[in-house]
DNA sequence: AAGTGAGGCAACCGCCGCAGT
DNA sequence: AACTGCGGCGGTTGCCTCACT
């Protein structure tokens, strides 16, 4: 006998959020914080599932979303760690604290996993050398990562310093910038613009951001979202953001708990084991040589896209 | 201008892991 | 140790928008 549904199916409202029930979700977590999802919609009179309301929360309701336009470092470092974690989008998302999972999860399907087909099929034009081969590891990675230990404690830390150890740059935010300059993808065009163009409420930056407005503003529930963070996850930092500038309120970001206990755990077993660089990590360095220049000035505008917060 | 197909994205579904009892 | 419930995650669906004919 299976699981009843977590929450009861009659009388729940499903689809698009509408601006009237953000606000009521908003001003609850405000009063709050985030947590006990089971007890919003009871408390709120939401008509939703309480799962409805954590993703509503976490995906677009959140403070310190970025969503849409991807810069082409975002989409380097995506690329490499799915190769590298495969469909694995929540440690993924942990590596971008701006971008959430699920936005992630589309970006690639929708945009990256095109790009790289693509890529792999000029590739196959050209005839690299086969140990160079793309085809030969991001095909697996996209077909459900078979290579990739899924058991949480065995999943190396893809832009750990020690995972650079073997390349040029020691630097683990340089080698994110590296890797992003030299992406096929990082591509001043690639800069998404459509997804700017949305005039649906559910991804209008405007609502979201008025909807936020007040949350912002006021003080106390920011230190309640702050102290929710910390408390839950006294590990929360943002060493490993990327180079990118940080947010204002950079500091109420959610904790990610499941990064934070692989990086503990996986900084220490990869001083006594440092992988080689990946094939395409070798592939992007390779490709660099010849590309330096003008992803040179790339890199100029990756770094200095403007926030959207 | 209307129809149609493709693409993009928000949200749902179902499974899994973990914590509490 | 076994059971239960909640939260988290990844896969998938379905709606909406836009480009093309």
């Amino acid at each position: 006998m299976g699981r009843p549904p977590c929450c009861d199916k009659v009388g729940i409202k499903k689809g698009p959020w509408t601006p009237e029930e953000d606000i009521i979700l908003v001003s609850y977590i405000q009063e709050h914080g985030p947590g006990n999802w089971r007890s919003v919609p009871i408390n709120t009179g939401l008509m939703r599932c309480s799962k409805s309301c954590r993703l509503r929360w976490t995906n677009y309701l959140r403070p310190g979303i970025r969503r849409g336009n991807f810069t082409p470092h975002e989409e380097g470092i995506i690329v490499h760690l799915q190769s590298l974690l495969g469909n694995r989008w929540a440690a993924i998302a942990s590596y971008l604290p701006q971008r959430t999972d699920n936005d992630i999860k589309n970006y690639w399907n929708t945009h990256l996993k095109k790009k790289l087909k693509k890529h792999q099929a000029i590739g196959a034009i050209f005839a690299p050398p086969p140990s160079s081969d793309l085809s030969t590891t991001v095909v697996p990675a996209i077909s459900g990562a078979s290579h990739v230990d899924h058991h949480h404690n065995t999943i190396t830390n893809p832009l750990s310093k020690d995972n650079y150890a073997s390349s040029a740059c020691n630097n683990p935010a340089e080698v994110t910038q590296l890797i992003a300059r030299r992406s096929p993808f990082a591509a001043p065009g690639s800069l998404d613009a459509d997804s700017s163009s949305s005039l649906s409420y559910a991804s209008s930056m405007d609502n979201i951001s008025k909807l936020l407005n007040g949350f912002m503003k006021s003080s106390s529930p920011q230190k309640d979202i702050k102290r929710s963070a910390t408390e839950v996850n006294p590990l929360l930092s943002f060493e490993n953001m990327s180079c990118n500038a940080l947010p204002d309120f950079a500091d109420v970001l959610p904790p990610q708990p499941v990064l934070m206990e692989q990086r503990s755990h996986q900084e220490s077993k990869q001083q006594q084991a440092q992988p080689p660089l990946s094939s395409i990590e070798k592939w992007l360095l390779d490709e660099a040589a010849e590309q330096v220049v003008d992803l040179m000035d790339l890199s100029d505008g990756c770094c200095s896209v403007p926030m959207l917060f």
